[in-house]
DNA sequence: TTGAAAGCGCTAACAG
DNA sequence: CTGTTAGCGCTTTCAA
């Protein structure tokens, strides 16, 4: 295991200084063409690496960004990883993941670690379980930080989200139009911003078509399958169960699904099913799911680009005024909504 | 902004020497209860922050731990990651991930970034481009390297992977069990190992069972959907097409049912399907897919405890005999096979 | 255009 | 038990 290459041994090999090599490494202008091409090419046959350890606290930039995200294994995650991880490593940055799996605890913990680490900004979507905004808040005053989907609604933070409230208005408006007139919501929990929201957009949807809103149509749960069939269950025996459901993801969308069929019901003539995130085998089971896509990809990407901003502007010692970008969601129509009137 | 709190603020806060600090918060046996108490107390106060750049760069650790990955968003590699990034965070370790997008070309860019950053550890699995192991090869002789699943034959580095051998024959057995007899297989790049493998035991299965190998029941395919669909049109339009497939994704496996269901033909009575892998949904689609589970978040998690392990005998300066562990894959049946005898 | 010198924040001998 | 000193590898004035 021999000793990495340092510029110190660039230097010697050439007889000048390793502020030479610096300068000749780094593209510097007051540096004479000769040197820099000798420099170059020594460090070549060095195979000289840059030890950005030394530079990074020299300079105090890491060349680190993080992510936290609570799970990465969720389709919508890792695909906002993928878009972030993209735009991030195109302009030179290593990026650092942590998951908070959803526990307020731990997502403190890994912010501290990334404190430690010094990254030079922080991508993060909230853990369910977070109510306390402080940690991020307070993070947020020393380090560029961008929210993504769970985000807060602080304006000295800048977030991505989709429209969630439109979202949901469209979930519904097609239902309604497809002939349903008893909607639920498999809701998630409200003080999620986007989860609020979609309930939000649902009530007011129904309320835009002259539809009761009635509780027992609302039931709020994690978004799993399970939970899914087991809160579906629980529509089903109300004496006057609804005629379409509108699942805040669509792993309940495809719980609902089960549940039904489970009573000997049919999906979509029976009962209408629109689920949310359009996940990567939605459109491929059957029924296939009606959903509404949130462009995970876009939204990681997004979140990123404006991250790339502020550490511009923050470089330059301009001011930066918190960017809120909000995407519009699509409706995708597929059989599960599709009631032949 | 303020500046952070060194260990030079609190030891001067507390009249002692930046060393004293150091020990304390380290917890080094040689230090008074009453000097390390009081620079907890003052540490918590300045909020200080231990900077790992600088001890990094003094240690020769900077406490990162990289992942390479294909691609994110695949469900088998973000479980893996998953799994990795929890033992390696319980450690202490912050995950560095980037992505190869099976280009041999980025796969090495990549790799460059983490050697700059200077990485203690990388786990990785190969591009599917990738023919050429050097740079795996040369970087493991500096940097502790653990393949996963995509991995090479070499004796020097260590490598999760599940016995694909296996995997393939187990699915084969079944099929033939359930009484199919002419068995095609939507088969990966050969030179990829599992897939390779795969292949292998797909045909070694055959010929256990005594049935022929006939080349054009061999189709490779990229694992996706569309690829699956073409490939299952062309077993289909042969003038005596299987009546089962092995296809070494679940991706490829929905493709075929589409394909077949398109036909008119029906999946299991007329064509029996088994996938790779596990997918998230491929219990939940109509018919539900038999499949060959990898554990990949097993394999993730394994793979971080290589890793861990190499490291610790590196810093206790140890000879690493490199592993390889080799998981069980386990057939999973569902639907898509079970053929009404 | 190049060199000399200082220092980023921390740790590890070694001396006291 | 605590302090002194030196230096990890790099960048950045400032001077030559």
């Amino acid at each position: 295991v021999r000793k990495p290459a340092t510029i110190v041994d660039i230097a010697a090999k050439l007889g000048i200084t390793p502020s030479a090599v610096s300068k000749a490494l780094n593209g510097h202008p007051r540096i004479s063409d000769e040197t820099r091409n000798a420099v170059i090419t020594v460090a070549r046959e060095l195979s000289y690496s840059p030890n950005s350890l030394a530079s990074g606290l020299r300079r105090g930039k890491s060349g680190l960004i993080a992510i936290l995200v609570p799970g990465i294994h969720y389709g919508f995650f890792s695909t906002a990883i993928k878009g972030a991880e993209e735009v991030l490593s195109r302009k030179g940055y290593n990026v650092i993941i942590a998951q908070s799996k959803d526990s307020a605890d731990l997502e403190r913990r890994q912010l501290d670690g990334f404190r430690r680490a010094k990254v030079e900004g922080i991508i993060a979507s909230l853990a369910m379980e977070t109510q306390d905004y402080r940690p991020y808040t307070s993070l947020a005053v020393d380090i560029p930080l961008v929210l993504f989907d769970r985000t807060i609604s602080d304006e000295q933070i800048s977030g991505v989200m989709v429209d969630d409230f439109a979202g949901a208005v469209k979930a519904v408006d097609h239902l309604v139009e497809m002939g349903y007139k008893r909607i639920g919501h498999l809701a998630g929990l409200p003080h999620v911003m986007p989860f609020g929201r979609r309930i939000d957009g649902y009530k007011y949807a129904l309320a835009k078509h002259g539809l009761p809103f009635r509780n027992e149509y609302l039931r709020h749960c994690a978004p799993s399958k399970e939970e899914g069939i087991i809160a579906t269950e629980k529509l089903l025996n109300l004496s006057e169960p609804p005629d379409a459901i509108f699942a805040h993801s669509d792993h309940l969308a495809f719980g609902a699904v089960s549940a039904i069929r489970n009573r000997g019901l049919s999906v979509p003539a029976d009962i209408g099913i629109v689920g949310f995130s359009n996940e990567e085998l939605s459109g491929d089971v059957t029924p296939s799911i009606t959903t509404v896509d949130q462009f995970s990809e876009t939204m990681g990407a997004a979140a990123a680009e404006i991250m790339i901003d502020q550490l511009h502007h923050r470089q330059l010692g301009k001011p930066y005024t918190p960017q809120k970008r909000l995407l519009s969601p699509k409706l995708i129509v597929r059989q599960s909504s599709l009631k032949d009137k």
